[in-house]
RNA sequence: GCUCUCAUAGUUCAGCGGAUAGAAUAUCAGGCUUCGAACCUGAAGACAGGGGUUCGACUCCCUUUGAGAGCACCA
């Protein structure tokens, strides 16, 4: 939680504003360094706002004397505004962030709960592309922000190894590659058997049977086929593990909709007993969902085959097994799912589990060309953007650093490119649609992530030129009576704040947009005032201590945004 | 056809019902003999249209327009 904030509202309390006390910013600093608005104690207290502003001034003043942290307060119209004493605001943040380092600003709001977060829940034989690439970074920010809100959380995969996909791919695999050396890149190989096969498909419908054919084979776990499948899926999985690997990404345990498909349909029998599953038209075993408005949901196929909601009821029980007393399950998934996790929280509702089911559905993302199928093979894979960023930053790198070693400038180069891909992906709202740029996303200056990377390679630099051991010393806080420092330590202030805001909205892109700002904020503190050519070595040694403090904030941010920093850049 | 989501500078995005709607980028004008210029300073530039609720609306409600998505054997 914020510490700075607390201590301002602790005296508005003493002077009985009883409500929950909101503070904010005041929009220019001449004004002050935080504000509380008096509108709803206005209703309260049943006057205006402005009297109200007026009246709390005053008895602050009368009956707050002497404070450390206040050093003025001042009712503008409606809003009454706190001018706090630097030293103090800085000391308070600096020693603070120097004690809980990694930890600063962690929450408790979880008080420990079980969370389980389920994505990017991917399909074998199909590649991965930019809308897993959002997913991804989406998802393991989330498990980060949660656990830092004092969740334990479980981050989950459910890959589908078993869906109409596989046999449509395998069937194109026999059919038009039969007995060929796969590439070195085998599942790139698969995804684009897929496309070709789906591609072939449309112009020749009559061969769909085939398809079912390979489809119910797969599915009786034919001897024909059954070795095909094992190893095709296993070279996808393999693949999965480096992707994710690379990113930084880790799962718990992954669920395959293999081994929960005929669990799930036993779920479908116990449904059709209790009367909730009916028979409905041609013989398909539906849940009629009309009187929540949600249409109705498919559960089992007229051909006796499992669907996609077959399999997520016996996941729910599996889940449920592994996983004792979990208060909320959490879905990442793109939007076109929405109206099914609707359907399905419904009917899992309907078969007797009680806890909280989130599905976030976040934003397609599109080219610029349009939409992308993979179906059609019109899609951004994820391979190529980590490559053409990764080209871009090596680039840069090799030019600036000419004396590196090639190692050290790849494996820079490595660290800013994913900073520079999570942050793109991370910047929007969830459920904004995007349109994937690829110039964007290989950019590296302004609202980016080596921005801020920049920013912590910059207090590195300061910091190693000092050679000061400033974590031991004892520092005059009272010369840190500049603006921008103060601006900077009330910045980090807010981080608890922040951190809040991402949970409660489950949104990541809080937490992007303060990384940037309290780089912003360091900047403009660093051009103005210098730490190493500070006029006092007091001066200078309070000045690095605030830089180090900074710098830990910015990596703790970017630490939930799965974003790792580099000591140089 | 029905349902859901979205609409803010040229572009990409921020904005718990509250102070002069913030950034980034692109454009223009500046800043390295000074802790790292992947940086900084300045200029110009926006709430899709129309109603309503409210002391107060980018924010809530209705509606029109535009974009995206979903709607029975796909995932």
């Amino acid at each position: 939680m914020s510490i700075i904030k607390k201590q301002v509202e602790e005296i508005l309390q003493n002077i009985d504003v009883t409500s929950e006390i909101f503070l904010s910013v005041p929009p220019k600093s001449e004004m002050g360094d935080l504000a509380f608005a008096c509108f709803d104690i206005a209703k309260e207290w049943k006057m205006s706002p402005v009297e109200v502003a007026k009246k709390i001034e005053m008895e602050i003043l009368r009956f707050v004397q002497d404070d450390i942290l206040v050093n003025k307060v001042k009712a503008f119209g409606p809003y009454v505004n706190f001018f706090l004493n630097s030293a103090v605001v800085t000391e308070t943040i600096v020693k603070a962030v120097a004690k809980e380092k990694i930890k600063f600003g962690a929450n408790n709001f979880g008080a420990q709960k079980s969370v389980v977060i389920e994505y990017p829940s991917n399909n074998t034989h199909k590649e991965l592309h930019v809308g897993h690439l959002r997913n991804i970074c989406i998802g393991n920010s989330l498990t980060r922000i949660f656990s830092a809100n004092g969740f334990k959380i479980t981050p989950i995969n459910y890959i589908n190894d078993f869906g109409a996909h596989v046999g449509k791919c395998l069937w194109g695999l026999q059919k038009f590659h039969a007995g060929e050396k796969p590439p070195a890149d085998k599942q790139g190989w698969l995804a684009k058997i897929y496309t070709e096969a789906s591609i072939y498909l449309q112009d020749h419908p009559e061969l769909k049977s085939e398809v079912y054919d390979t489809q119910a084979k797969l599915e009786a776990k034919d001897k024909s086929i059954w070795k095909l499948f094992t190893t095709t899926r296993q070279w996808s999985l393999d693949s999965f593990d480096k992707s994710f690997k690379e990113m930084g990404v880790k799962h718990n345990i992954t669920f395959y909709e293999q081994d929960v498909k005929d669990l799930g349909q036993k779920v479908v029998d116990e449904l059709l007993k209790k009367g909730i599953a009916t028979v409905g038209e041609g013989g398909a075993i539906i849940v009629d969902l009309e009187k929540y408005n949600l249409d109705i949901g498919l559960l089992r196929k007229s051909n006796g085959g499992g669907l996609y909601l077959t399999s997520d009821l016996g996941l729910a029980i599996v889940k449920n097994k592994k996983f004792s007393r979990v208060a909320e399950s959490i879905h990442l998934t793109g939007s076109e799912q929405n109206f099914y996790f609707q359907q399905l929280f419904k009917v899992l509702a309907l078969a007797g589990y009680d806890y909280k089911m989130t599905h976030i559905g976040y934003g397609l993302v599109s080219t610029p060309a349009g939409k992308m199928a993979s179906r059609l093979g019109n899609v951004v894979l994820y391979d190529d953007v980590r490559d053409a960023v990764y080209e871009k930053v090596l680039g840069e790198t090799t030019v600036r650093h000419s004396d590196w070693s090639k190692k050290k400038i790849s494996d820079t180069a490595r660290i800013i490119a994913f900073a520079a891909i999570k942050f793109e992906f991370l910047k929007h709202e969830a459920v904004k649609n995007v349109v994937f740029d690829p110039i964007a996303a290989a950019s590296i200056d302004g609202f980016t992530g080596p921005y801020v990377l920049y920013t912590v390679a910059r207090i590195n630099s300061i910091v190693r030129k000092s050679k000061i051991k400033y974590q031991k010393a004892k520092i005059r806080f009272d010369l840190l009576s500049q603006p921008e420092e103060k601006a900077l330590a009330l910045l980090m202030d807010e981080f608890g704040d922040m951190l809040k805001k991402a949970f409660k909205n489950y949104n990541p892109s809080v937490i992007v947009k303060y990384s940037f700002d309290l780089a912003k904020a360091y900047n403009d503190f660093y051009t103005k005032h210098s730490v190493l050519g500070a006029d006092s070595s007091e001066l200078k040694l309070a000045r690095l201590a605030l830089s180090a403090s900074a710098r830990q904030v910015i990596i703790n941010s970017l630490y939930l945004l799965g974003i790792e920093t580099v000591d140089e850049m």
